[in-house]
DNA sequence: GAATCATGTAACTTTAAAAGTATCTTGATT
DNA sequence: AATCAAGATACTTTTAAAGTTACATGATTC
């Protein structure tokens, strides 16, 4: 598969909406991610659904924050895209019958789980909030 | 991309050739991995030109270990197999003008770079001899 | 040395899931 | 009523691994 970038599309357009006085359409999202307001609305009818944003029809519509980004970190984002597969790698077979397959599944599993549960953690623990504001002490820090 | 098992299906052919005496044919490894010799021969070149294999060619011909199992890592034989891309997940673009976009991708490697190096390091410290004999306790612990 | 067996290689097609696209419907504002 | 924007449907495209077909190369056996 491609590799997914609705996570990473996501944060930036959240990020971009916490800056931005008033809806956002979805024409507008689209160029600034480089795509078409389709993607832009199946992606967000995530966050939607999961109350971070809002969308409005019509005349001066589009797409808000909802929630306090305080109270949203970027692990419940990507939960919101569908919380999709984290590994590129895996397994073939879920249950082999073989005993040595079974046995390498296994050992492969127990890595991959670990390592995700340190990117979910480390997602967990950073709020929009706190991405947004180290983004303006990157900006204020440059010379 | 669909889900990569190289490294998945190669630890368990490494594991079936320790336990089989003589050379097993491309023919008897797919059987074994449900799949066919061309994908088999494919994926194994590169544990041959990593030096952890070697085949031969006609009667009584096939592949055999060549290597050490206690001196090559699991993270030898991903290496080995391409060193393929980790996480399904990521940026879209790689060297954005958006400084938001650039905030936000930093963001989300720091996390994905750390988790990888996670992995990796799992990885690493685990030799296929480990993983044979962890094998082996689990067959004689079964009731 | 011919037949056979097994790997090596090239050139495809298939698969799966995100992404992209076209088109139409629904509903809100002017 | 016209326009704007989201909602929704039904596709096609993209990407890399995996799968497949076909043939070349080389080793063994008879």
């Amino acid at each position: 598969m491609r590799a997914d970038s609705r996570l990473s599309r996501m944060l930036h357009v959240l990020l971009h909406m916490a800056r931005h006085d008033g809806p956002l359409t979805s024409e507008a999202i689209a160029r600034m991610l480089g795509t078409n307001p389709v993607v832009v609305r199946r992606t967000m009818a995530g966050l939607r659904k999961a109350g971070y944003v809002r969308s409005e029809k019509g005349h001066g519509g589009g797409w808000e924050i909802a929630a306090d980004l305080e109270k949203v970190s970027l692990l419940d984002i990507h939960r919101a895209v569908g919380g999709p597969r984290v590994f590129a790698i895996g397994s073939e077979r879920a249950n082999p019958e073989c005993a040595v397959e079974k046995a390498v599944n296994e050992a492969l599993e127990d890595v991959l789980h670990e390592a995700e549960a340190l990117l979910l953690a480390r997602l967990g623990a950073v709020t929009l909030a706190e991405l947004a504001r180290s983004f303006g002490e990157r900006c204020s820090a440059r010379p």
